[in-house]
DNA sequence: TATTAGTTGATAATGATTCCTAATTAATAA
DNA sequence: TTATTAATTAGGAATCATTATCAACTAATA
């Protein structure tokens, strides 16, 4: 994937040494929508690099949300993780914990109201909306 | 306060027990706008009944937050409370922990919107915004 | 005032995340 | 290609916010 070798790259010329740990965990973190936790990014990259620890998994994703390349959410206790970093939605199921994401258009422009009215500077923003999926819902007790 | 005896009437008539620890709890939380952490709000109340155990600030959150009373945030590894419950922005401030509350109009909409969209039956939205406030920004590094 | 089911306080258990460190290895140059 | 070396890793221990447990207490009711 041009991406990834793009991104690869780019932390190689950064200075940062480039493992097939943290390719993995990269190239898995482009290839999903999942909104993985850290265990269960550990779970399926020992599936193709059985090498790779959790601890390395931890460290991985610093790096990675350090470089702004994935986001994270705190839902539930955990945190999820996500590579599509442009302001959008976070759906969150409370029943199946699935996480689905939605664009909307105005976030930026209210993220820019925001830190014009609060003077605060904003660095990044989480817009999560809880619920129950289309599947959760119809199965409600 | 008007509001504490309303909502204190209220929670008796759902049959559950008004202790002291329940009331100081509630009381503080219609008061301030700080966002506390559970750990915070015991220190608060202690100071005033020394007797309030942590494990009882538990719990009464738990119950607040099922009668919907009170909302929380998920921040940096804990969850931090606030009684403004109508749809607004959480404002994070990233070097001191402060949150600061900005009211939004757009949300409701959005959250309508997107309920439509996804499919979700959507039961609360938390928008965060994080970065720097203007005391910490002007102390930057 | 007695009854009793709901509540509390103290402490143990849990679990996600962070910390620690000896062994390993990616990157560089001889 | 091989040697050098500082960054990285693996694995386990430590941390800490939250949850679970349960004997003692008490708010509500009659
Ligand atoms: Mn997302
Ligand atoms: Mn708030
Ligand atoms: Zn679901
Ligand atoms: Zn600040």
């Amino acid at each position: 994937m041009q991406e990834l070798d793009d991104l690869v790259s780019s932390l190689r010329e950064d200075g940062f040494r480039i493992t097939p740990q943290r390719v993995a965990i990269l190239d898995y973190l482009l290839r999903t929508d999942d909104h993985p936790s850290a265990e269960y990014i550990h779970q399926v990259v020992k599936k193709q690099y059985p090498m790779v620890s959790l601890s390395t998994v931890y460290k991985t994703l610093d790096l990675l949300k350090e470089k702004k390349l994935v986001g994270e959410i705190e839902v539930g206790g955990q945190t999820r993780f996500d590579a599509h970093t442009d302001a959008h939605i976070n759906l969150v199921c409370m029943k199946c914990g699935k996480i689905d994401d939605l664009d909307e258009n105005s976030l930026n422009e209210i993220q820019n109201r925001a830190a014009k009215k609060s003077k605060y500077l904003i660095l990044k923003g989480n817009f999560e909306l809880f619920g129950y999926c289309n599947e959760c819902k119809s199965a409600l007790s």
